[in-house]
RNA sequence: GGGAGCAUAGCUCAGCUGGUUCAGAGCAUCUGCCUUACAAGCAGAGGGUCCUUGGUUCGAAUCCAUGUGCUCCCACCA
C-alpha cells in the first residue's frame, strides 16, 4: 500500500466502512457480557443531516466505540421517526406543486403518496450518518411507523383508554390554522409581535351610555358572550345587570363581574370570547356563558360571525376596524406589545380553539418519573436540567395526543350511529363488542376516528419498542431476549430543547411498561450556532453542508473539530478553523506513523536516552490516560479529547519522537522500535472513539500480518496503572531547560546548529544528558560545584544552569534580567514571609496549607541566594 | 410576569468542597526557521483589574449581596 505525504481520508473512510459493515463489527447480540446500549433519537425520516446531527450522533459514537473497547458488549440502535406533521407538511408541499391538492384525496391515496416519499427519501440521512462513522447496528434499524411499532402504539393507546388515563374532551387547543391540526403546547412559540390595543365602545342598553374594551383581537367581538368588570372597581359600579350590545352586529350580552379582570389595564372592562380565548374559555365554564365559535378550520370566519363570513382572521381584523372606525365606535388605538405563538412547523399564527381532542391524563404516571431524575436514578448531564425538569413535571398538563393528519399511527376508536364509540385494536373487535350492545348494526356502520396520535406518542417508546415492541401497552408480557438483555440502556444522548417532548415521556413510559428507567444518563447537546451565535438554520442559510465538510476534511477532521468545541452542555459555536484543527490533527497522526514505519530496527544497543525517553513517556501516558477515564467518567468528553490530543502531539511527537529519533538513514535498536510501536499502538487505541477511521487505518497498517477480520475497535482501551511520578517531575525539569536553551538560542541569535555546553549546579540527575543533548542541541552536559569562569548566561527558573557563551553575552544585560528576578522573588517572599507572621494565618489555616506556604518560603530564600550570588560574580567578572 | 443559567487572554472554554495544578488549555496573534515525518509543520514569545461595587475571611476568580450585560426555560392581562 502506498503512504502518501498527506493524509487522504476520502478513499480511506469508504473503504474502512465498508469492510467494517462487512465484517460486522457493529452487530450487537445477546451474550455473557455487560450491555451498553444507546437508542438513537430517531431522526425525522425525511430529513438531511444538520450540524446537529453532526454533533449529537459523534459523542454517541464516541460513547459506543469506547464501551464497546472496555470490553462490554455495546449496541447502538440506529433508526428514523415519522415525524407526522413535519412529514405530512412536505408531503403536502410536494403534491401542491404537482398541483395536487390534499384535499382532493381520500386518506388512503393520500398515504400511498406519503409512503412513496417515505421509501425516497427515507433513510437519506442514515446512510449520511454512515459518512460520519457511526457504528450502529444497522440490522437492527427501525422505523417508527413499521407494523410491529405502530401495533405497539396502538397497543399502549388501548392500555391507557383502558386504564382510564386517555380520555376525549372539548378542550381549548392550540390550532394551527395551516396545517389544520391541533399542536402541543412544546410545538408553540412564542414571539414578541408588535401589535395594537383597539379600544371600542359598547351601547349599554336601556341607557344613552356606553362602555370601552380594550382588545387586541376585534374580529372576534361576534363572538363575546359577555363583558366582564372585576367587582371592586368603582367605575362601573353601575354597570351591576346591565346588559350591553356588541357593535355592528347589536347582540345583547350582559356584564358580569369577576376578580379575574385587572382593573389597572386598559379600561378595566374585558369582552368574554370564551370560544377564542383560553381564559375566556375558563370565565365561560365559571359563569356558564354559551361558547361561540365565529372561526373555521382555516382561519377564516364563519356564518356564525354574521359579519365579514369567509374573511381570513387577519383580513377580518382590518376590515372591521374600518367598520367600526365608521360607526364611531372606535374609540382610540394605541400601539401594544403582545406575545403571539407560533406554529413551530408552518409558522402560522396559532389560534386558540375549542375542539374534541383525546388526552392522556399525565398528573399520576409523571409522578414516577419526577422521582427517578430527583433521587439520580436517571442522570442528567449537565445537571442544571434537573430544575427545569422538576418544574415542568410538578406542572404538567394533560397531554393532547391526537393530531387532526393522516401520516401516523389512527386513532383506534370506532364511532357508533349514536355517536358513542368503542376502542378496540381492529374494526372486528369493535363490531363484536358493538354486537353486544347494539342488535342490529352493521359492520360498515362502524366509523374509525379520522384522527392519528401525536408523534411523540410512538417515540415514547422507543427505548422499548425497538427491542421488543410486544410489551408496548402489556407490562406483564415477560419481553424477548434483547429486550431483558439490553433494556434499560445506558446513555440517551440528545438536545436539551426535547427533554419533555421526548425524554420525560420515554421515562413515563418505560416505567408504566416495564417498571424500570429507560436510560440512566441523558447527555444534552448545546446547539449548535454559527460564529454570532445564531441557530444553525435553513432559513437563515448559515449551515454548511455536513457531507462537504466530511469530503473536505474526513469524518475524523470534522468530528475532532465539532468535539474539541463542545464542552457538555454548551452551545457550540461552530467555526471552520475548528475542522481545520481536526483535519490538521490526523494530519499529525498520519505523518508521526510515516515516520515511525520508515524505520529499520537493527540489533544493536538500545541508548540510554530512548530507554529514559521510553520509562518517561510511559509514566506520561499513563497520568493523561487517568485523566481521560475520569473525564469520561463525567462526560467531558471534549476534555478527553483535548487530553489525548496534547499527549500525541506535545508529548509524543514534540519529545517522545524527536528524542529516539534515528539519525538520518540510521536504525533504530529493535528494542525501542517495539516499544514504540506499542507506544504507537496505544495512542491509536485512545484516540479511536473520537478518530476512527484514520486510527483503523493506521493500526491496520502495524498490525498487517493479523487475520482479515481483525480491527482495532474490538481490541482493548489500555488500563491506567500507577505512574512513576518522579520520572515525570525530572522531566518537567528537563524540558524546562530544553525551552531555555531555544529561548537563550532565539535571544542571542544563536543558530540550532551550533553546539553550545551546559554546566549544571543543583541537584539535576545528570543520566538525562544524553537527553538534552539530543533536543537542545548541546556539545557537553556537566555537573559543577564551583562557578564557571568564563562569562555565563543563566538559564531556567532557579538560575542554576549555566551556558557559557564567551564574549558574546551582554554582562549588563544579564545583570539587569537577574536583578529584576531578584526583586519579584524578593516581593514574593514579603508576601509569604507576612502570611506566616500572621497568628490567625497559622492558627486557622490548615496544616498542608502552611507547609506549602514554608517550602514556598523556603524555596524563595535559596532562590534569592543563587540570584545574589549570580549577581556578585557577573558584577566581579564585569570589573 | 415567574424561574434558571452565564460573564476568566483577541476567540472558544477549563478552573471541584475558598489556600502549589492559581491565574490555565486549545485556537488565533507576533518573531525566527523550507532542520530528511509533518509549512495542515518546527522552535520561541507576548497576551487577563478573573463584568461592577460592596461584604464575609488570616486569605476570594472561587462564598454572600448589589448593580450591569447576555442566554435559555416557563406563563400569557384582554
Amino acid at each position: 500500500m502506498e503512504i502518501t505525504a498527506k493524509y487522504n481520508p476520502v478513499e480511506v473512510e469508504d473503504r474502512l466502512y465498508t469492510r467494517w459493515l462487512d465484517n460486522g463489527f457493529f452487530n450487537s447480540d445477546p451474550d455473557e457480557r455487560e450491555p451498553y446500549t444507546i437508542v438513537i433519537p430517531p431522526p425525522n425520516v425525511t430529513g438531511v443531516l444538520h450540524m446537529g446531527h453532526m454533533l449529537n450522533n459523534t459523542i454517541q459514537d464516541v460513547l459506543v466505540r469506547r464501551a464497546r473497547m472496555l470490553g462490554k458488549n455495546a449496541c447502538w440502535v440506529p433508526g428514523t421517526d415519522h415525524a407526522s406533521i413535519a412529514t405530512e407538511a412536505k408531503v403536502v408541499a410536494k403534491l401542491r406543486e404537482q398541483g395536487i391538492n390534499k384535499e382532493q384525496l381520500t386518506r388512503s391515496e393520500f398515504l400511498k403518496y406519503a409512503w412513496e416519499w417515505k421509501e425516497k427519501h427515507g433513510g437519506i440521512i442514515l446512510e449520511q450518518l454512515k459518512k460520519l462513522g457511526a457504528s450502529c447496528d444497522w440490522r437492527r434499524t427501525q422505523f417508527t411507523m413499521d407494523e410491529k411499532l405502530s401495533d405497539a402504539v396502538i397497543d399502549t393507546f388501548i392500555y391507557l383508554y383502558n386504564k382510564g388515563l386517555i380520555y376525549r374532551g372539548v378542550r381549548m387547543v392550540n390550532w394551527d390554522p395551516a396545517s389544520k391540526t391541533a399542536v402541543s403546547d412544546e410545538e408553540v412559540i412564542h414571539k414578541d409581535i408588535n401589535s395594537k390595543l383597539y379600544y371600542l365602545s359598547y351601547p349599554v342598553i336601556g341607557e344613552n351610555t356606553s362602555i370601552t374594551i380594550a382588545t387586541t383581537r376585534p374580529e372576534t367581538i361576534m363572538a363575546d358572550v359577555a363583558i366582564c368588570i372585576n367587582p371592586n372597581d368603582e367605575r362601573y359600579g353601575r354597570m351591576k345587570g346591565k346588559k350591553v350590545f356588541i357593535p355592528l352586529i347589536n347582540k345583547e350580552i350582559p356584564v358580569i363581574f369577576d376578580e379575574y379582570v385587572s382593573m389597572d389595564f386598559g379600561t378595566g372592562c374585558l369582552k368574554v370570547t370564551p370560544a377564542h380565548d383560553v381564559n375566556d374559555y375558563a370565565l365561560g365554564i365559571k359563569y356558564n356563558l354559551p361558547v361561540i365559535d365565529i372561526i373555521d378550520n382555516d382561519g377564516r370566519l364563519n356564518e356564525k360571525a354574521q359579519i365579514l363570513v369567509g374573511e381570513d382572521r387577519f383580513e377580518a381584523r382590518k376590515k372591521i376596524i374600518k367598520m367600526l372606525d365608521d360607526a364611531g365606535l372606535l374609540v382610540k388605538t394605541e400601539e401594544y406589545k403582545s406575545s403571539v405563538g407560533f406554529s413551530e412547523r408552518t409558522d402560522a399564527v396559532i389560534e386558540p380553539k375549542l375542539s374534541m381532542q383525546w388526552f392522556l391524563k399525565m398528573e399520576e404516571i409523571s409522578k414516577p418519573a419526577l422521582d427517578y431524575v430527583l433521587n439520580g436514578e436517571i442522570k442528567l448531564i449537565p445537571d442544571k436540567y434537573k430544575n427545569t425538569y422538576k418544574y415542568w413535571m410538578e406542572n404538567v398538563r394533560d397531554w393532547c395526543i391526537s393530531r387532526q393528519l393522516w401520516w401516523g399511527q389512527r386513532i383506534p376508536a370506532w364511532y357508533l350511529p349514536d355517536g358513542n364509540f368503542i376502542v378496540a385494536k381492529t374494526v372486528d373487535e369493535a363490531f363484536n363488542i358493538a354486537q353486544k350492545k347494539y342488535e342490529n348494526i352493521t359492520i360498515d356502520e362502524l366509523r374509525q376516528d379520522e384522527d392519528v396520535v401525536d408523534t411523540w406518542f410512538s417515540s415514547w417508546l422507543w427505548p422499548v419498542s425497538v427491542f421488543d415492541p410486544a410489551v408496548c401497552g402489556h407490562p406483564e408480557i415477560k419481553g424477548n431476549a434483547d429486550l431483558n438483555y439490553y433494556y434499560p440502556t445506558n446513555d440517551l444522548v440528545t438536545a436539551p430543547e426535547i427533554l419533555f417532548f421526548w425524554v420525560a415521556r420515554m421515562i413515563i413510559a418505560g416505567h408504566e411498561f416495564r417498571g424500570k428507567i429507560p436510560f440512566s444518563n441523558v447527555y444534552l447537546t448545546g446547539i449548535v450556532r454559527d460564529k454570532q451565535g445564531r441557530k444553525m438554520s435553513k432559513s437563515l442559510g448559515n449551515s454548511p453542508d455536513p457531507l462537504k465538510l466530511i469530503e473536505q476534511y474526513g469524518a475524523d477532521g470534522v468530528r475532532t473539530g465539532m468535539l474539541l468545541c463542545s464542552s457538555a452542555g454548551n452551545d457550540i459555536l461552530y467555526d471552520n478553523s475548528q475542522v481545520e484543527q481536526g483535519r490538521n490533527f490526523c494530519n499529525k497522526i498520519w505523518n508521526a506513523f510515516r515516520l515511525v514505519n520508515s524505520w529499520n530496527a537493527e540489533q544493536i544497543p538500545q541508548p540510554d536516552y530512548a530507554a529514559k525517553a521510553i520509562k518517561w513517556f510511559n509514566a506520561q501516558f499513563n497520568k493523561t490516560l487517568k485523566n481521560i477515564y475520569d473525564n469520561f467518567d463525567k462526560y467531558r468528553i471534549s476534555e478527553a479529547l483535548m487530553d489525548a490530543y496534547r499527549l500525541f502531539w506535545d508529548d509524543f511527537c514534540a519529545y517522545y519522537l524527536e528524542i529516539i529519533k534515528p539519525a538520518y538513514g540510521s536504525p533504530v535498536d529493535k528494542l525501542t522500535y517495539a516499544e514504540t510501536l506499542k507506544i504507537f499502538e496505544s495512542l491509536l487505541k485512545i484516540l479511536h472513539p473520537f478518530m476512527p477511521f484514520i486510527t483503523e487505518e493506521i493500526w491496520l497498517i502495524l498490525n498487517k500480518d493479523e487475520k482479515e477480520d481483525k480491527t482495532i475497535m474490538l481490541t482493548l482501551q489500555p488500563k491506567p496503572y500507577d505512574f512513576d511520578a518522579k520520572i515525570v517531575d525530572t522531566f518537567e525539569q528537563v524540558k524546562d531547560i530544553i525551552m531555555n536553551v531555544r529561548t537563550l538560542r532565539q535571544n542571542k541569535n544563536i543558530s540550532p546548529k551550533q553546539n553550545l555546553e551546559l554546566f549544571v549546579k543543583g541537584n539535576f540527575d545528570l543520566s538525562f544528558a544524553g537527553i538534552l543533548k539530543k533536543l537542545a542541541n548541546l556539545s557537553k552536559v556537566e555537573k559543577i560545584e564551583t562557578d564557571i569562569e568564563n562569562a555565563s548566561s543563566f538559564i531556567a527558573g532557579t538560575n542554576e544552569y549555566y551556558v557559557p557563551l564567551g564574549n558574546k553575552i551582554n554582562i549588563d544585560e544579564e545583570l539587569e534580567k537577574l536583578k529584576k528576578e531578584l526583586e519579584y522573588i524578593r516581593g514574593f517572599l514579603m508576601v509569604v514571609n507576612k502570611k506566616l507572621n500572621n497568628d490567625k494565618f497559622v492558627n486557622s489555616a490548615p496544616v498542608n496549607v502552611i507547609e506549602s506556604e514554608r517550602k514556598k518560603q523556603s524555596d524563595a530564600e535559596s532562590k534569592i541566594k543563587i540570584l545574589e550570588d549570580n549577581i556578585a560574580r557577573l558584577q566581579a567578572n564585569n570589573l
